[in-house]
DNA sequence: CGGATCGTTGATCAACTTCAACGGTCGTGG
DNA sequence: CCACGACCGTTGAAGTTGATCAACGATCCG
């Protein structure tokens, strides 16, 4: 449990046993069900999370009502609305199991008393960050450079085991289009 | 020059100005003239880029030949292709200048040194990495949330300064349309 | 003044959505 | 353990959105 996120700290720092440990206080375990809500549009973003198993999924209602999913999270991946975290804001997405999950919470105030005890935390979430960011250019790189189809494709080949983890309509609106126009792809390419 | 970074960095961190100016050193100043590379396709990204004044364009070119922008950054922002920058691998992106501008720039190898030098500059790039993901995750919501013509009037109400800074071929590029769409675009609301 | 670049217009075309309907499967309550 | 209902994936027809291509005018800059 904890000792997954221990692990995952030292391939980014050092740090001694001890200290993590320590470190391990602020964090708080959260179990959650199939589509249990970890997050609520209007809530204040409290916390960020951190996936010891299962996955979860970053999405927001659109104006006509449509759930769109953005992100999704699976094991050892950070996921939270990062500016209304950071700002304490109210956040306009929601997070949701996608299947039974397993996560470590840190909430704003205990990251902010971390990060000042444990300042080579800062090392561990600024990689931690510029990673997350690096990523989404590549995406953006994806989303704009292929067509919808290619984009299927091109995750397909990419993370077989992760698509086979999430149901077809999940997919279908992370890539952003609609369960019918991903059946239609999948029927083609036979 | 330097002095726009040294107050950048105070808003986020207490820095006294013996070691902003220890800091600076690590960072050498780059003059461009409009649509001169600062990174191209092929190479490797050396280096992250700090905007003291002007406006730079990220942009990648798709199969079919074009070029497609995926981000801008203005002062006082940081730009560079980041997983290829942390790897220290080839890029698939190119950096040009849109307008006559001025950076700072800091190599890889550079700015590990500063981080072990000065560890509390691990604090602001945690901030400034933070900040990016999190504008880029509200990005990612306009553009699965809004038509591609909400989005432009999004774009435009938002951000009004901006966008008579660039040609309107790079904005349509960077929403992801073509320039005759947004021109059909611009003649219908009025 | 001349050439290249940029924005515009209109016609045609492809990609993707919408809507309605159907069949399979999975989980739950009886 | 079965039966029912909800949910999910699929299909097809019709409709939209935005791309493509070609051509023209304006403007900027050397």
């Amino acid at each position: 449990m904890s000792e997954q996120l221990i692990k995952h700290l030292t391939k980014s720092i050092e740090i001694d046993l001890d200290d993590a440990e320590k470190v391990m206080v602020f964090f708080q375990s959260v179990k959650l069900d199939k589509k249990e809500n970890l997050m609520e549009a209007g809530q204040v973003c409290k916390a960020n999370y951190f996936v010891v198993k299962g996955c979860l999924r970053l999405f927001f209602i659109t104006d006509k009502g449509v759930e769109q999913t953005t992100q999704f999270a699976i094991e050892n991946w950070w996921l939270s609305d990062y500016l209304a975290f950071q700002n304490q804001q109210t956040t306009e997405f929601y997070i949701q199991a996608v299947e039974r999950t397993e996560v470590l919470a840190i909430t704003f105030h205990a990251q902010e008393r971390l990060l000042k005890e444990f300042p080579q935390m800062e090392k561990y979430f600024r990689i931690i960050y510029q990673r997350a960011y690096g990523a989404s250019q590549v995406r953006m790189k994806y989303e704009y450079g292929f067509s919808r189809e290619t984009l299927y494709h091109h995750f397909n080949d990419r993370f077989p085991e992760f698509i086979q983890r999430i149901p077809q309509y999940l997919l279908a609106s992370f890539l952003g289009f609609t369960p019918e126009y991903l059946s239609e792809i999948r029927r083609k390419k036979k």
